[in-house]
DNA sequence: CAGGATCCGATCGGATACTG
DNA sequence: CAGTATCCGATCGGATCCTG
C-alpha cells in the first residue's frame, strides 16, 4: 500500500515550500513582536527582579544566579533600546548603575502576573518534560 | 590608577562564583516553571493559532509559516505531555489528526491577551533592535 | 497526511580575560 | 564595580529523507 502515499507526495511535491502566508502575521503584529522578546528566558526573569525597584549590575547577577554578565548586559541593553528600562550611571568610585523600569516597563507587570497566575494554577507540583529541557541541578 | 580595580579585582576574586542564592528560585518556582514554558517563540505562537478551535497538523505548519515539522511535533507533544493540549488521531486514510486546547490551555488565552494588549501599547511601530534577532526577510 | 530519524549549520550563551 | 571582547562547546532548529 505504500504506492498510495508515495503518489500523492510526488504530486504534491510541485508547490508547497513556496507559500510563506501568515509567517508575516506571526512577526510583524505587535503580538508576534511582543512573544518574540519575550521568547526569551532571562527577559522576564530581569524585569520580575526589577519590579520592586531599581538595581545594580552586580546584584541583577547575583539574583539571577548563573547568568553571565555577557548575556545580562546584552539583554539590559535590548531592553533600554526599547525604551523598557532606563540606565542611570553614576561616574563614581567606584563605579555605580542602576537599572529600573520605565513606565513602559512597569506594565509588563501585568504580563508577569498573568504568567504567575497561571504558573500557580497549573505548573504547581509538575516536573519538567520535554518541554523544559533544563538542566539545573536542584541540589 | 589600573592598580586600584587590579587590587579589588584580586581581592575579591576569592568567593564569588560559589553562591547560586536565587537561581532554584528562578526555576523551581511555578513563575519560573512558567517562564521556561513560554521561553520559547513557538509555544505562544502555537497556543494562539489554537485558541479559535481545534486544528490539525499541516494546517498548523501553515498558520505558522517556516516552522518545520520536527519543530512543531516537538511542542506538541510538550503541550500534550504538560496536559495543555489534546490531541485527538482519526485512524483513517489519509490520516487525521487534531489539536486542541484543554481548559487549562485556555487559560493561557490570559497571558495572551496580556501580552497583546501590552504589544499593541508599545510596540506598534518598533523596528526590532538588537533584543529581535530576528531575520526573517519581510518580502 | 502526520510524523520520526538524521544530518548539520547557525546561534546562543557560559567561561575567561581584560579594561576604565 | 560594570561592563566589553573573544573563544568555544552545547543546543536549537531547519532541510531532507523516510515510513505507515
Amino acid at each position: 500500500m505504500d504506492w498510495i502515499w508515495y503518489s500523492r507526495y510526488i504530486m504534491n511535491r510541485s508547490n508547497l515550500q513556496q507559500t510563506t502566508p501568515a509567517q508575516e502575521q506571526c512577526t510583524a503584529t505587535p503580538l508576534g513582536h511582543a512573544i518574540r522578546l519575550l521568547g526569551d528566558e532571562w527577559i522576564l526573569l530581569i524585569v520580575m527582579h526589577l519590579l520592586p525597584g531599581p538595581m545594580r549590575f552586580n546584584a541583577l547577577r547575583t539574583e539571577l544566579g548563573h547568568i553571565s554578565s555577557k548575556t545580562l548586559s546584552q539583554r539590559l541593553k535590548g531592553l533600554e533600546e526599547l525604551g523598557f528600562i532606563r540606565r542611570d550611571a553614576f561616574l563614581e568610585i567606584p563605579p555605580r548603575v542602576e537599572y529600573q523600569l520605565t513606565e513602559q516597563g512597569q506594565e509588563l507587570g501585568a504580563v508577569i502576573e498573568a504568567l504567575e497566575q497561571f504558573g500557580k494554577k497549573h505548573l504547581s507540583g509538575q516536573k519538567p518534560t520535554s518541554c523544559s529541557p533544563c538542566a539545573l541541578d536542584t541540589e
